[in-house]
DNA sequence: CGGGATCCGGATGGATACTG
DNA sequence: CAGTATCCATCCGGATCCCG
């Protein structure tokens, strides 16, 4: 950053999240899902191993936590630390990123805001 | 996201930054950095073939522009869009997440105050 | 000096099969 | 259901060489 060396927060932050689907995995478990096979629920690309490794690392991190309910079969859910909520913010503004992009034309005006609203809303953002 | 099969607008905006080090290039020209190797500095495992992708894909994708300048010597620039210019707050509130994150000890409280109001001022956040 | 091209080993990602 | 094992493809990082 500057001349003492001072390590920038932005790396610090993005350490956590570096691997390829992290930030989707947690955007996930702020709108509910809790289990392996939901997480991969519209990723065609996101395989087991690295859906696996990905949840290892963010329970390492601290930013997830996992819990076995049951052995046969065996039940396990994943789900957001207090540490893992505090990205909501983050996740909020990738997502207006996108929702207040004016030459975006993925959605309608009415679909954009209602997406505005429900991201608000779960992700619990008051300004 | 929903039954309706919108895209989720965190995965378009992930989209643009997929690439590992795309954010910090983008942080990094926010902080006035515009040149090639300028974006290696404090980056040793950044080679410049993927550097050359990174920035070849930010211009593609309208987040930045590559202005040549001279010929003998070549003078490149590379500056943010308006459209680049609007992922302040993402680098924002990544960088907020280390310097809110109470258990971090990274930095003295000075610095890390310090550090709020430079990345408020640089990124011009008025909320 | 500001890059681009190439080669190469290692890390990461993806597809499929299989297990408790 | 929640992974593990395996194999293959792709990407990354480091070194080096090149060109204008």
């Amino acid at each position: 950053m500057k001349g003492e060396r001072v390590v920038c927060p932005v790396d610090v932050t993005l350490n956590l999240i570096n691997k390829k689907w992290c930030i989707q995995i947690i955007r996930d478990m702020f709108f509910g899902k809790k289990h392996f096979n939901e997480f991969k629920e519209d990723k065609p690309n996101l395989s087991n191993k690295v859906l696996s490794n990905c949840l290892k690392e963010l329970e390492e991190k601290g930013l997830i936590e996992k819990l076995v309910l049951n052995t046969t079969p065996v039940t396990t859910e994943y789900c957001l630390t207090e540490y893992g909520k505090s990205m909501n913010r983050i996740v909020y503004e990738l997502a207006m990123f996108t929702l207040y992009d004016e030459n975006d034309n993925t959605y309608s005006d009415e679909t954009r805001n209602e997406l505005k609203n429900m991201f608000r809303e779960v992700l619990e953002i008051d300004y």
